[in-house]
DNA sequence: CAGTTGTTTTGAGTGATTCAAGACAACCAG
DNA sequence: CTGGTTGTCTTGAATCACTCAAAACAACTG
């Protein structure tokens, strides 16, 4: 192990420890898959779970895609992460939790970007008739291209 | 046949001859499966493909579900239904179509109503950062409980 | 009424996710 | 620092919703 490695681990170390504490807060166990998958998650803010999984996979070879569906599920119940699934693509996780805020999606590749509510939360969460339901929430996906998709199809459209 | 089957009949006809209208308006032929799904989805306005399935299996027997999956998806294209993904259940396909409403959501039995936009559409429809996405649609999910589930989940808290 | 085009049937396949059982490891008490 | 308990991970298999492809068939056009 070189001087650099030995840095760069301690600073691992260091980041694993916030993340240790955040998972022990939460009543969790603290495992390597569940720092890898923190950390993956950390990088990729909106990765499905077969994202987490070639992440965590990359730094602990024996990681099994059910130990990351597991792991996964338990960080949505502790409400450690959010679990979204935007219509046409699986299902795809966030740390961002907590605040009321909301996604654009791709319609063309899937990428997902966060917004933040624009018009005051109350008038979000209410609806006019709540057919007698006890509405909790109030979740907000915007539909669109992305600006790498929208380039992609002006140029099939356009060839030079 | 008796003479209220007659009625009952030359009534579903009728009906079926301003079905028939729907389908060739928006460019399909029309056949007895795309009927039965058009009477199965205004019987059943967020019906899934299975049930879909089930009910014009029920009057045409030979129906395959592939079929129902071809129906729908065709309907879908030629923008006849709008379906919708909910998180957590299949898609589900509805009639209505053209005028932006959203959708109350059950988290416990995936039961779905239409709500109209409380906000104005504008309003709703601009996110404050695009990230440099062309936006396209906003669709509002409301999330919370059904009179029904809160009624048994009351029940099993606090039995008699 | 025959031809063309689009639809449906039949059969198989895929991808995301879940289930179950046993091996294993983290955390607590001693 | 060690053993027991509890929760986590591995392995292997199964499920569900949905899609693909080819051939049989039926709706509309002329």
């Amino acid at each position: 192990m070189t001087s650099t490695d030995v840095a760069a681990n301690a600073a691992a170390l260091r980041g694993d420890d916030e993340l240790a504490h955040t998972l022990r807060d939460a009543g969790l166990k603290v495992t390597a898959p569940r720092l890898a998958a923190l950390r993956a998650l950390a990088e990729h803010p909106h990765a499905d779970a077969d994202t987490v999984f070639r992440m965590v996979q990359a730094e602990l070879p024996t990681t099994s895609l059910q130990a990351v569906y597991g792991v996964l599920g338990a960080f949505a119940d502790a409400g450690l992460v959010r679990r979204i699934e935007p219509a046409g693509s699986s299902a795809r996780y966030e740390r961002r939790v907590g605040d009321n805020h909301h996604h654009l999606v791709c319609r063309d590749c899937g990428r997902v970007e966060d917004v933040d509510c624009v018009v005051g939360e109350s008038a979000c969460l209410t609806p006019g008739d709540t057919h007698g339901f006890q509405v909790s929430e109030a979740e907000v996906t915007f539909w669109g291209t992305c600006p790498a998709c929208a380039e992609a199809a002006a140029a099939i459209a356009e060839p030079t």
